[in-house]
DNA sequence: CTTCTGATGTAACAAGGTGTACAATAGAGT
DNA sequence: ACTCTATTGTACACCTTGTTACATCAGAAG
């Protein structure tokens, strides 16, 4: 705002090729914060000195100077949502922090990356899951999630690695979660699972990630730490996010396996409603 | 996602610095954007060659072209939004969901219920932790977390639940998750533990839930439908809440508790960093 | 301990960018 | 038509930046 702002304030001092200046950088404000000198004064079709001209106008030193504000600007945008300031309360920064990252788990997974993780969980043979401590709570929502709607999905805990994944093969899926601290054993398992030829599917928190170089089909998530500790949030919003797709794309099957275990339930008198 | 992509496929390969780069430029984009080789060099730690030499190990001819890439990325990202209503038309009512449910959490869960909540988790004896089956991600959530800061926590399996509960008297806590439909045997064991005189601490979703008439500590969440299935995150908030506010309790108890289980980890070699 | 390899830093260089002095130009008023 | 002034373009000097060649260093292997 704070360019506009200067802008307002003296256009009506402004030159001719001044105010073409002004309306261009005003249209596409990355003339100014990506581009230079040369390359404004090109899209305006003046000179360079205009442009140089046009900032000290405007009150800065020089072109360098708008440019830096203008970056500013657009930084202090990026983050205000974070920054937010409310009342003091203790829980409010915790609330902030949970919701900042539950809106990033949905920029990170728009649809068609969503779509990507999903599909090889409806089709493979056998899914298995694995993860570190604070993200199995998502690994334990998939499972529960993913065994109501297809059969052969599998949660592998740490003390049981080996005997449960011998059977693993190509046609399989394993679906990792992992995060910061990266648990040894769940990166361990993932990686002989992928030299197995069984399909990666890795749910952490950074490029850099050891996960990260096993597969193309993964997500990257900001984890917000809650007290002392990781929240598990994010993981448990993605694994209902792909079991909601995996019901999508497996339709009346869905379906037919969710009436059959209603009907188990009813039969075994497990709810009270 | 381009860059990140870029990191992650050799994020394996990267030298020490090149990696300290990668981190540096992956919490701060604007490194890339609007920095030059010199000033992420600086805020790195290392020359100005290396950050040329990390460009051409992510595939470019150079920084220029990095940062250029960089640009081109935040600038499609910036007219995402008019494609957002259209690809991510499925997602959106999910993701209004799942966020107004955070947000209920947090009307309902003010500072003093949490406390109240809290409290009995710091001084019991024993905390069994129950649960259905959509509530248990925040079961395991809460035993997680709480069995790191204290002793004494016991996650309670459905087919275990005479066994393990045999021990409970008076002086212990047991937190019982559930929702919606109430599964019986979470309830059952409920209403038992509080005849033995264990104090109940309910997380449940409504006032006529069967938990609520079994005690006074307790909350009701705005439990969301995500696909067929009833979401956890709620659960989860709440478990990670409570957790973070019995570390405030106990205090230096729990810190010397983390930190003895952290020397355990490193003995064990349990995290890759 | 020695050697070798790869990673890192230093320094030089070429390219490109900014800012300014100065010349050219356009336009208004006489 | 002339002059004066405000505006714009040109040219140049200076500085910063990215790149590369080379020297140094650290660490693994023997």
């Amino acid at each position: 705002m704070s360019l506009k702002n200067d802008i307002a304030t003296i256009n009506d001092r402004l030159t001719r090729t001044q105010r073409r200046i002004a309306e261009a950088v005003i249209e596409d404000e990355s003339l100014l914060t990506f581009g230079n000198v040369t390359t404004l004064a090109a899209r305006v079709g003046t000179s360079r000195a205009s442009i140089v001209r046009f900032a000290t106008k405007l009150g800065y030193a020089g072109f360098s100077e708008l440019q830096q504000s203008a970056r500013d600007e657009v930084s202090k945008k990026r983050t205000r949502p974070s920054q937010r300031v409310r009342s003091d309360a203790s829980l409010e920064p915790l609330q902030d922090k949970i919701e900042s990252a539950v809106r990033s788990v949905f920029e990170v997974l728009h649809q068609d990356r969503l779509n990507g993780m999903a599909s090889p969980l409806a089709t493979a043979n056998h899914v298995w899951v694995l993860s570190g401590e604070t993200s199995r709570s998502g690994a334990i929502a998939l499972t529960s999630g993913l065994s109501m709607v297809r059969s052969n999905v599998m949660l592998v805990d740490e003390h049981s690695t080996g005997r449960e994944l011998c059977g693993a093969q190509k046609g399989d899926v394993a679906v990792v979660f992992d995060f910061s601290r990266y648990r040894r054993h769940a990166v361990d398992a993932a990686r002989m699972l992928a030299d197995l030829g069984v399909t990666i599917v890795a749910i952490t928190d950074s490029p850099l990630s050891p996960l990260s170089s096993l597969t193309d089909i993964r997500c990257e998530l900001d984890i917000p730490a809650v007290g002392p500790f990781d929240s598990s949030v994010p993981a448990v919003i993605v694994a209902e996010l792909l079991v909601s797709q995996v019901v999508r794309e497996l339709g009346d099957k869905a379906r037919d396996r969710i009436d059959r275990l209603e009907t188990l339930w009813q039969a075994t008198d497990t709810f009270l409603i």
